[in-house]
DNA sequence: AGCACGCCGACT
DNA sequence: GTCGGCGTGCTC
């Protein structure tokens, strides 16, 4: 006898380790570890993973019940996979279960029916009401379809239930929808089809037409494709099934959402020395079988994709795999295009806008070995894959990378941790790695390989800071600058086109005096306060130092205070305003909701049917229009005074980021960047492109206020429809954790209770607290005791506890 | 998360 | 006396 241990599908702390199940026989073949699997658990018979098999198990036999089902041909998991989620669900503090789920497509998670039938006793339908009659009729009814049919009568099923009329079981199923086509299969020998044909009457023009068609084409071909070949008639194609030529059957197919686009096939582009180099040195790595990680830090347009592309060759041509994240928003037709050409059909690609069916096709794809590159999105780094041989993470900086709901997991990380598992060598690419990734690279965990040159020698744009105090001073009051304005009516003039982003991120405002520039911040936390114009204070979200509202500017003593929150609408409208005729496309994320917008916008700019291009920071990245001679920021310090210490690392990034869209082709560049503090050293040393002053000035900042990369931070949400219960629940639990954490170490700091930045969100008031530690120390152990410690007062209570490790937005 | 078991209050 | 509220504890 063997026993497999499974995950069940319960995501709660209770059952957070494998429960033991006998393998019957008729299924010993086929289950293995990464099996997703029926098992009994308790009443109900839930979907459940399988970690291991083993000969013996150390739960008494009496106790120990057989699996049931085993749910897919293959296993679902890899066994890194496996291995996988045990790190993660200890570095994440979440459940094993969880992260299995985050692992695999949506369409392979279970959906539960409650199923009623009536108890069958002959003799008693006379005992029938209508209720028990529909059963009965039916056989099997679930609990949503009886509750619409009897809305009334939810007492009496339980009253049935009870007298053991009716039964009730749990169905479980998943939620793939396999998409099936009539296929035909032409008959395997030509002789049979030879005779066919010769047997045919001469009358019967189309079938003759059909059964030639066979013999020279003996492969199996979707029906209505068939149709459409031929301009033929279905009855055509039955009747010559009927006389014994062909098949039909219903066959599952995988979908491809690029089936009915043409990917023109790229070949190599021949490297410049700096990326040969590179190169190099990724292939050396990808022969020495272990773990390797590079930084690739390579300014705009260096050429990064055309590294990556050779790389996965000589990994595909290795018998390996490969896996390229990209981040969500520069996922574009441009970028999977880029390939496609290059690997065609080789390529499988993951990204939120498939639908749950075609993400599962995709997914099989790979789990098939059909395709053995993937680019994707963030849960990309999950692919099924069984011979990593690389895993690429294009724009490595970006937050995108961080999932922001349980399990609240960084792709970087995850693709490190897998990385070690399968001995894969693993490329950071980017033209502004974030401080974690460059401190990396300082203190030699990773190999850092700098392109500091664009391709073809073009240079970088000129990047003018425009200070929009001076620009009050002088009376202007508009959102254009005059220098912006100028520049807009050239390109206008000159029929060049333009990119103008406003980075409105959050909804947060900041407060800040238009005369002298100044910003209302922390003297705790050199963070910028935040308002909350129902109460009319200004506080800090991180140690909740709260003071009034601001009349006069504390600095200048001007009345010119305003809340900034401009969005990309009022941007759109004073366009228009201003510039009579003007073309302007917005994108955000009101405008590219819709399935293939996204994809649509950019053609349309691409044709030059619109002379701006106005988004936010989802236009920054990736986009490579010939055309386009200008960049305009609107306002460059949204991002800097939103209360996050990455501020500054973010500024700089998205100003870097946009600056290179400008003049990539043979047009100059010129990009306007406004600002209301110029002189602060992430504008300034972005309006160089001087990233490594940047880091290293950034660097002493953070080392300064104890931040990542030098200090690790796991932020607590709580929350409760009362705000007093949450609030004093965040204390405690700060009290606890500072307890728990001062027997470990004397390096760490508990910050709050104070209101998270949604003060409010679904009836529920949040608090949170933020614990900072040494970055080798593991507090996972201390955190677990710590919940498990107010476990009681969480469950009475009925507050929620939120743990998000490593945040990156903080509230 | 479900679900059963179990111990106290308010109804036919 | 029974129905049913939700506190407690378990699920291989």
């Amino acid at each position: 006898m063997r026993f497999a241990e499974v995950i069940v599908d319960v995501p709660a702390k209770a059952v957070n380790r494998p429960f033991d199940y006998a393998i019957p026989s008729a299924l010993e073949a086929v289950v293995e570890p990464g099996s997703r699997v029926g098992v009994p658990f308790g009443k109900r018979v839930i979907q459940g993973f399988v970690t291991a098999v083993r000969d013996t198990s150390e739960v008494p036999a009496n106790r120990i019940k057989e699996l049931v089902h085993v749910l897919d041909p293959y296993p679902v998991l890899t066994p890194s996979l496996i291995e996988l989620t045990e790190w993660m669900s200890s570095k994440y503090i979440c459940s094993r279960i969880s992260c299995m789920q985050a692992m695999l497509p949506g369409a392979l998670k279970a959906k539960y029916d409650r199923m009623f039938a009536v108890q069958d006793q002959a003799g008693q339908t006379w005992m029938d009401t209508p209720m028990t009659q529909y059963v009965r009729e039916k056989g099997e009814v679930s609990w949503d379809e009886l509750h619409t049919m009897f809305p009334d009568e939810a007492a009496g099923i339980r009253k049935l239930l009870s007298d053991g009329i009716l039964m009730e079981r749990t169905r479980m199923k998943d939620r793939l929808q396999k998409k099936m086509q009539l296929v035909v299969y032409p008959h395997p020998s030509s002789t049979v089809l030879d005779k066919a044909l010769a047997d045919c009457p001469p009358q019967a023009k189309r079938q003759r037409e059909l059964i030639a068609y066979f013999l020279d084409h003996p492969e199996p071909i979707v029906l209505s494709e068939l149709l459409v070949k031929l301009e033929m008639n279905a009855s055509t194609v039955k009747r010559v099934c009927e006389l014994g030529c062909a098949e039909m059957k219903e066959t599952e197919m995988l979908r491809d959402p690029y089936a009915d686009r043409d990917f023109g096939q790229t070949t190599p582009l021949s490297l410049t020395i700096e990326q040969q180099e590179a190169y190099d040195r990724i292939v050396d790595a990808l022969h020495m079988n272990e773990l390797h990680t590079f930084l690739l830090h390579g300014v705009t347009g260096s050429g990064k994709t055309e590294i990556y592309l050779q790389s996965i060759a000589t990994c595909l041509a290795r018998q390996q795999e490969a896996i390229v994240l990209v981040p969500e928003i520069s996922l574009t037709p441009q970028m999977v295009e880029r390939f496609k050409g290059r690997f065609g059909d080789r390529v499988a690609v993951l990204h939120s806008r498939l639908s749950q069916g075609e993400r599962y096709d995709e997914w099989r794809k790979l789990r098939q070995g059909q395709a053995q590159v993937v680019v994707g999105a963030r849960s990309a780094i999950f692919a099924p894959l069984e011979r990593l041989g690389l895993i690429i993470i294009d724009e490595e900086h970006e937050s995108s990378y961080k999932q922001e709901e349980t399990p609240r997991y960084h792709a970087r990380d995850a693709a490190l941790q897998r990385a070690k598992l399968e001995k894969a060598v693993v490329v950071l690419g980017s033209a502004t790695p974030s401080l974690e990734t460059y401190e990396a690279g300082l203190n030699g965990s990773l190999e850092t390989m700098t392109l500091p040159n664009r391709v073809g020698a073009r240079p970088l744009p000129r990047v003018h800071v425009i200070d929009m105090r001076h620009e009050l001073k002088q009376g202007n009051r508009s959102m254009f600058s005059r220098p912006l304005h100028e520049a807009i009516v050239k390109r206008l003039e000159r029929k060049e086109q333009m990119v103008l982003m406003l980075n409105r991120r959050g909804f947060s405002t900041f407060v800040m005096c238009r005369s002298c520039g100044y910003v209302a911040e922390c003297p705790h936390c050199q963070i910028s306060l935040t308002y909350h114009r129902h109460i009319q204070h200004i506080r800090c979200h991180y140690c909740g130092y709260t003071e009034r509202e601001l009349e006069t500017c504390p600095s200048c003593q001007s009345q010119h205070i305003r809340y900034f929150g401009t969005g990309t609408q009022r941007v759109e409208e004073e366009l228009v305003k201003l510039f009579p005729g003007i073309r302007v496309i917005r994108m955000d994320v009101d405008t590219t909701t819709e399935k293939g917008s996204h994809e649509k916008w950019l053609t349309q700019f691409g044709r030059q049917q619109a002379d701006v291009l106005l988004g936010t920071q989802m236009i920054a990245k990736g986009l490579d229009f010939p055309n386009v001679t200008l960049v305009g920021v609107i306002a460059a310090d949204t991002i800097l005074n939103l209360p996050d210490f990455r501020g500054a690392e973010r500024t700089f990034q998205l100003l870097t980021q946009v600056a290179g869209r400008a003049g990539r082709h043979e047009l100059p560049g010129e990009v306007f960047v406004q600002s209301y503090a110029p002189e602060h050293y992430a504008i300034e040393l972005a309006s160089r492109h001087h990233y490594q002053p940047f880091a290293n000035k950034e660097l002493v900042m953070r080392k300064l206020r104890d931040y990542p990369p030098y200090k690790q931070l796991v932020l607590f949400t709580v929350s409760h429809e009362m705000a007093n219960i949450a609030m004093n629940f965040t204390e405690k639990l700060g009290k606890v954790l500072k307890e728990k954490l001062h027997r470990l170490t004397r390096d760490y700091e508990v910050m709050g209770p104070v209101a998270s930045p949604i003060a409010r969100l679904k009836d529920r008031y949040r608090f949170q607290c933020m614990i900072k530690y040494a970055r080798d120390l593991s507090v996972t152990e201390v955190i677990e005791q710590a919940l498990e410690q107010l476990e009681d007062e969480i469950k009475n209570r009925q507050v929620r506890v939120t743990t998000d490790v490593d945040p990156y937005i903080l509230m």
